[in-house]
This record gives C-alpha cells, sequence and structure tokens, in this order.
DNA sequence: ACACATCCATACCAGTTGGTATGTTATAGA
DNA sequence: TCTATAACATACCAACTGGTATGGATGTGT
C-alpha cells in the first residue's frame, strides 16, 4: 500500500510516543496505544525502531532535545540582553501554558524522575540536555556580567544550576497542584530571585 | 504459623513497599519483589491490603507523611526561631544525605510526579502533604517577620510556595546528575534566597 | 520482466502483572 | 472441648506486556 512517505509514517509513531510517554511515563506507556494514536501496527513501529528503549530514547533526542533547543537555548545564546532574554522567557513561559500541560508536567523533568534511576543511556542524554540549559544559563549570566547588569560578585555557575533547579520545581508543585495560578506564582518567585541578581541601578 | 505479632507483619510489608516504591516507583513496583524482601507470600499481604493501590495509599499516609512530620513539620513549628531552624534543616539536609539516597530522590517528589496525573486519590494526599509543607514554611517566614527577622515587604505565601518548589527542585537535579555535590551546591543557593528574606542587619 | 529491498500488516508467543480461591494452622472465646 | 476467626501459605488465572516470525504489497534498479 506504502501510503506516504515513510519518514511521514516515523514521524507519527515518534510523536505519538512522545504524547504517551508525557501523558504515562515511559515505563506505563503502552506500545498499542501509541499505534492506536497512529492507526499503524507493530510492523511499521518495529520496521522503524528495534525496541521500546530506542524508541524512547529517539523521542529524548528528537522531540524533547529539539524543542528545548528551538524554545530557549538558541533563544538565550542569541539574545543581545541575555538576563533580559532569561526574564522574558520566564515570563513567556509562565503565560502561554495551559491547564493541559501544567497537568502532565515537563517532558523533561518527568524523564528525568522516572528514568534516571534506571537506564543509564536514558540518564546520560537527559543529564546532557540538563547540563545544556545549565550552561546556557550561565553563559547568559556571565555575559551579563561582562555587560554589568550582573553583580560581580554573583556565582553565575551556582546561580544557574539553582535557576534550573527552581525552573523544574516550580513545574513540580504546579503540576501536582495541578493549577497554572500556583505555578505563575511560583515562577513569579523565581523571576524575583533573577532580578535580585541584577546589579541595583536607578531607573535610567 | 503465626510467627509473631500481626502489626509486625504488616509493617513488614509497608516497609518493604515503601523501599520498592521509592526505587522503581509505584506502578513499576513489583508485589513479588516486596514480598521477596519480607519472605512472605501474597496471602499475607492480600490479608493486610485488599490491593496494591491500597498499599501505595498507606505507605504514603503511614510513612512518608509521618516522616515529613517528623522530621520537617514539626522541628519547623516548634522552633522559636522559626527562620534559623528552616535554615539549619537546609543545612543538615544536604549534610546527612548519602550517595543512594540523592539517586533515589525524594519520595514525595517522586510519588507526586508518576502519579498525580494518573490517580485522584493519590494526587490528594501528596498535594495534601505539600500544602502543609507550604502553610509550614510560611508560618515560619511570618513568624520571623513577627520577629522582625523576616523584611516586612515579603510576600511569605508566594515566598514558602517557591522554597517548596526549589527545595524539591534540588532533589531533582541532583537526583538526574547523581551527584551530592550538585544537590549540596544547588540546596546553597538555596540558603542564599532563604538568607535574602532576613532583614539586613548588622552583626550583634 | 525479473530480482530485491523497503514498508507495513497480521498472527502469535513467552513472560510478567495484579488479583483470587482455597487450604492450613494457630489462637481466642464459649 | 468445640468452634470461629485471624493469619498466613500455595496454586492458579486472566489480562496485558514487549517482542517476533511471517507474509504481502509496493517501488526500484537492472
Amino acid at each position: 500500500m506504502d501510503s506516504g512517505q515513510p519518514d511521514q509514517t516515523r514521524d507519527k509513531i515518534l510523536n505519538a510516543a512522545y504524547g504517551e510517554i508525557h501523558r504515562s511515563g515511559f515505563q506505563a506507556a503502552s506500545i498499542v496505544n501509541i499505534l492506536a494514536d497512529t492507526k499503524l501496527t507493530k510492523g511499521a513501529l518495529y520496521h522503524y525502531f528495534p525496541a521500546k528503549r530506542v524508541l524512547g530514547l529517539a523521542v529524548i533526542d528528537e522531540i524533547i532535545q529539539a524543542g528545548f533547543e528551538e524554545m530557549l537555548f538558541r533563544p538565550l545564546r542569541e539574545a543581545e540582553h541575555p538576563v533580559e532574554e532569561l526574564l522574558d522567557i520566564l515570563q513567556r513561559k509562565s503565560e502561554y501554558l495551559n491547564e493541559t500541560t501544567i497537568k502532565l508536567g515537563c517532558p523533561l523533568n518527568n524523564l528525568m524522575q522516572e528514568m534516571s534511576p534506571l537506564d543509564e543511556e536514558f540518564k546520560e542524554r537527559l543529564t546532557r540536555i540538563l547540563k545544556t540549559w545549565q550552561t546556557t544559563v550561565r553563559n547568559a549570566l556571565v555575559q551579563g556580567q561582562r555587560q554589568h547588569q550582573v553583580r560581580a560578585d554573583v556565582d553565575c555557575e551556582a546561580a544557574a544550576l539553582f535557576i534550573v533547579a527552581a525552573w523544574e520545581g516550580c513545574w513540580g508543585v504546579a503540576k501536582n497542584m495541578q493549577s497554572i495560578k500556583t505555578f505563575r506564582l511560583c515562577m513569579a518567585q523565581l523571576r524575583v530571585y533573577v532580578t535580585s541578581l541584577k546589579t541595583t541601578r536607578k531607573a535610567k
């Protein structure tokens, strides 16, 4: 039958897998559910992915990491005033997200919590994203220091780590309370912290 | 055979279940594994707990919540100088924890991330612990304000929420990076944040 | 026109899961 | 002493899991 492009089929499986994993976690993600979403069968899935693990790893690389790259890392790297950009992103993230997204939580955080102690390869790839995140934020802070927008006494490495941790923490509590309000309140406090890193300067 | 006190048997099951759930999460927690730890059989388990779900809920109530109550909430409530006590607890928690504990992560956070979107009853009980946590920290901050140890302009409600979120966030990143050093670095930054809430006062 | 690889469907399987039905033993009450 | 119940053990089961073997359809190179 070969109804369409093979790449399209692969993408459909990948996206459906991402959805299932996001909803139920990796271990509880059912292959038959994924296939039900795509209206494909096991023949298709195991043609493109030799095992469920590999499918999961592909979801991490091609969807989750790519998403972070596009929505967070690149804007932050390319910004002229990275600290302002960071605050902007925090603001935007607070507003954009809808109820269902909150209930499902951060896909990266979900997978990390579940899989890191269980599977070395999962852990490595997820940790790599996390470290890239931290490094990107750190570089933003360092650049902010060079621009005299961030206090010179700030430990950018530690601050970046804390920002990432608190960020995910906001996701976490909001997910459990299942409330956007909680998320926004929490993220607002994170912005307060980031703002506290800036140089105190009178309004221009 | 009736080898011993029945309560003792129930406790053994409960503790083994806590361990398994802590290691593998609730869904992946295997009943046969739990029983292997206790050297008991299904007859014993299903005599005390009608279903796996009920066992999980009991673990939450009788072990996790009780643990938080004893190790966090009570000391914080009974402290004369709650803000100092909070900083002390943060410090102590940073030092006490060993490598394996870090790798397994915070039991509360683990369960929340996994179960909140899946099971309403789990969510309610876990959220209740989280809210108690937040309220306890908030009361500590409010009392600190009355004692003029916390700045009057601090939004204690929001700050408490953020502290809890960041706290769990520290657990999260440390768990994924599987490094105590990361945990301590991150918790140190949280202490910096808490300290920033205090009134700036010259050394006495 | 033939061979061959790609793409995907169908049917099937072994292992594991939570859960149950039944049996056995010891203890407590009458 | 008889009985009922609590406290387990043992054997078994239906459902579901990821994974595989097979086969058919289509395109592609020669």
